[in-house]
DNA sequence: TACCTTTTGTGAAGGTTTTCACAAACTCGT
DNA sequence: ACGAGTTTGTGAAAACCTTCACAAAAGGTA
């Protein structure tokens, strides 16, 4: 909305766009402070800076990406990583064949150098994407050199200690989703909502 | 649990499996009939068996892959797919390049050929993974092709009609939600859940 | 300034989901 | 066949989340 020039929105408008309802929008942001001028709505720049902090992405995120395979790569190319805050500033495999490569300018490195490189970088969030089998063993390596923060690719159900978030990103399991949805037996809770606020 | 020999199992230890609570795994099941035996528990077999019923998953899914790209390319790699019941029966990119390939015995179509090579296998769901600024676009021919369920990979919002279910993944926002999370304002929703039941 | 219009922020109402807790139904060993 | 021990299935209670609806607060106009 910043690029397109809007310099104010209102509720109603935001709700339309993410797939909600006006009512939900303000009261989800109320939860975390009052931001919009009654009679007005919200100064689209103020709103985004506030959001970008409340979500801790004023910051910029090195991550380290373990795991030097094909989505492993896929992910380093990725340029929406960097674009929203996400930068791989080290690549951590096993093999090596890979281990001493670059990717354009970034060493791939030995998992053993895990604990010197995370701590040297001030690492606090890796990408997990090794074979299911090895999830759990890198797992409780980063966790025991300090890392708070896991994303993993692998289908891989993770066991870690309190104070260290995991998010797992499983496809099969998305298409699973889709094939109950699509044996009709009802709506499935968690689908894209496309219907519209009807505030008055 | 089949292969690890089980044979029985309770509402108790499913929940320890999956993260949840016993009196949540109870209740979930009971929404779509009874399945257990009073003092014993679930059968693993006949249980694994309804579920997969109820999930759509007893049939094999034919799958589209729209653009062969970096992620089209590792997720066509991705063994995992095909063991949990879907197959990449074809792939449709537009750039002449990568058309008139295969991988792996598969051919690169033409987009254009979608309504054709879609009715001929029976395919009902997608995998779209162009560019952005693509999704939209491809998305409305899939859909008018009689696709009824998409997983979208790009970071882009779709606009479907009803009947049509949509899922997205979004890495970025993943690692979004990672990062509110290390700013400790509470613990995220929908954050994986690590405790345990208590039933008597 | 007074008045009309717009839109927020938020209690209260309404709806949904999760947890509790226990009778009923089963197993198993004797 | 029986009794002790489990574990399910499920109403009822509690917790949680969404929607409603409106006073309050702002901008614009004359
Ligand atoms: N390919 C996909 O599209 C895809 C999609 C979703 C999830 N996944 C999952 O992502 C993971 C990786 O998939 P892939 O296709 O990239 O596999 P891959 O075999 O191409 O790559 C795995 C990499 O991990 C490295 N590795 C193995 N053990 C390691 C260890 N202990 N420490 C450090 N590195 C180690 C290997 O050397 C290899 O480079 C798998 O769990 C897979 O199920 C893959
Ligand atoms: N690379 C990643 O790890 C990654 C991760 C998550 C999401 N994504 C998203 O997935 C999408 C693809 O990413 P990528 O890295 O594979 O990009 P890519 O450029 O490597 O591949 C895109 C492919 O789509 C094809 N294509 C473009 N327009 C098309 C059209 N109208 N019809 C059919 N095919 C078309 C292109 O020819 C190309 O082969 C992007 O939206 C990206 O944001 C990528």
């Amino acid at each position: 909305m910043e690029e397109e020039g809007a310099t104010t929105v209102s509720s109603r408008v935001l709700a339309q766009r993410v797939g909600t309802t006006a009512a939900q929008v303000r009261k989800d942001l109320s939860l975390f402070g009052t931001f919009g001028t009654r009679g007005l709505g919200y100064e689209v720049r103020s709103l985004r800076e506030r959001l970008r902090e409340i979500l801790g992405l004023a910051q910029e995120w090195p991550i380290a990406l373990i795991g030097a395979g094909r989505i492993g790569s896929a992910l380093f190319e990725y340029p929406n990583l960097r674009r929203r805050g996400f930068e791989i500033v080290t690549i951590l495999d096993r093999d090596p064949r890979k281990i001493g490569r670059s990717w354009d300018g970034v060493r791939i490195r030995s998992i053993d150098e895990v604990g010197e490189v995370i701590e040297r970088l001030r690492i606090k969030v890796a990408l997990v994407a090794v074979p299911a089998s090895e999830a759990q063993g890198v797992v409780d390596r980063l966790v025991g050199c300090g890392i708070r923060g896991i994303l993993n690719l692998a289908p891989a159900r993770l066991r870690v200690p309190d104070g260290v978030t995991v998010n797992e990103v499983d496809l099969a399991l998305e298409l699973e989703v889709i094939s109950y949805a699509l044996g009709a037996r009802g709506t499935v809770p968690g689908e894209i909502r496309q219907d519209v606020t009807s505030d008055p």
